[in-house]
DNA sequence: CTGTGGATTTGCT
DNA sequence: GCAAATCCACAGG
């Protein structure tokens, strides 16, 4: 018999299908350093509403994989992170304060999301790589040019994957704040036990190649990466 | 299974 | 100008 963990993530949210699950995590859950907050992250939900000709819709995924991004006040400082020259036009809400969406465009096709942590003024954030989808999985199968029979695992494993699978663009989402219960994007706590989880280096990135900030759920077939790396 | 190259926006030097 | 916290199609073993 497997682990409690290993049970298949949906079983959890079943009861509410039209309803956001859960409560909505609060502003001092994310006041701590992003290497402390990301592991804690792995098992809550993310939850994009949007509004349409039909009503109200909720796009939803369980949190499998991430990565801690340190801000610049850190010795040494992350060479990795987009702030650690200092605030730019691009990063500048990473140094406001926590609980904000900062949404990047990469490689002239995606975008990427990330949550602010810390404190306002230190510039830490986490780095959403990859889902396991919960709500509205014909609409991510859509938005990702997907059959309807796509695999959870081809939806939302990836940090581009999950943004173009819930609609998430930085002209719309990019400073949002994920503490306001009225906003449209929102990370919210079930009740879901905290998985076991493993640690690893950061994936795509050229500097500190070695920092273990990288934090999956073990064993969850919707982390990104090679089975080695789950 | 692994490796390679192309697509194509954005921020910063 | 160029490099980037990516993804996908396709080639070859």
């Amino acid at each position: 018999m497997g682990s409690f963990w290993q049970l298949p993530l949906a079983m959890y949210s079943k009861a509410k299908r039209s309803s956001l699950p859960g409560r909505q995590l609060l502003r001092p859950f994310f006041e701590s350093p992003p290497e402390h907050v990301s592991p804690r992250l792995l098992g809550k939900i993310l939850v994009h509403r949007t509004e349409n000709e039909d009503g109200t819709k909720y796009i939803a995924g369980r949190i499998v994989e991430v990565e801690a991004y340190l801000g610049p006040h850190n010795t040494p400082p992350d060479p990795a992170s987009h702030s650690h020259r200092g605030p730019t036009p691009r990063n500048v809400v990473m140094f406001g304060p926590p609980g904000y969406a900062y949404v990047y465009a990469i490689y002239g096709r995606y975008f990427c999301m990330n949550v602010t942590c810390e404190p306002p003024g230190l510039a830490g954030c986490i780095l959403i790589r990859a889902l396991e989808p919960l709500q509205g999985v014909s609409q991510m199968a859509l938005n990702r040019s997907l059959q309807p029979g796509a695999s959870p695992r081809q939806l939302t494993s990836g940090p581009g994957r999950l943004c173009l699978a819930l609609g998430l663009t930085r002209p719309t989402h990019n400073a949002l704040d994920l503490c306001d219960p009225a906003s449209p994007l929102q990370i919210r706590d079930d009740g879901y036990p905290a998985p076991e989880l493993i640690v690893t280096p950061r994936i795509g990135i050229s500097a500190a190649v070695d920092w273990p900030l990288r934090f999956a759920v073990r064993g969850n077939p919707c982390v990104s990466g090679p089975r080695s790396m789950r």
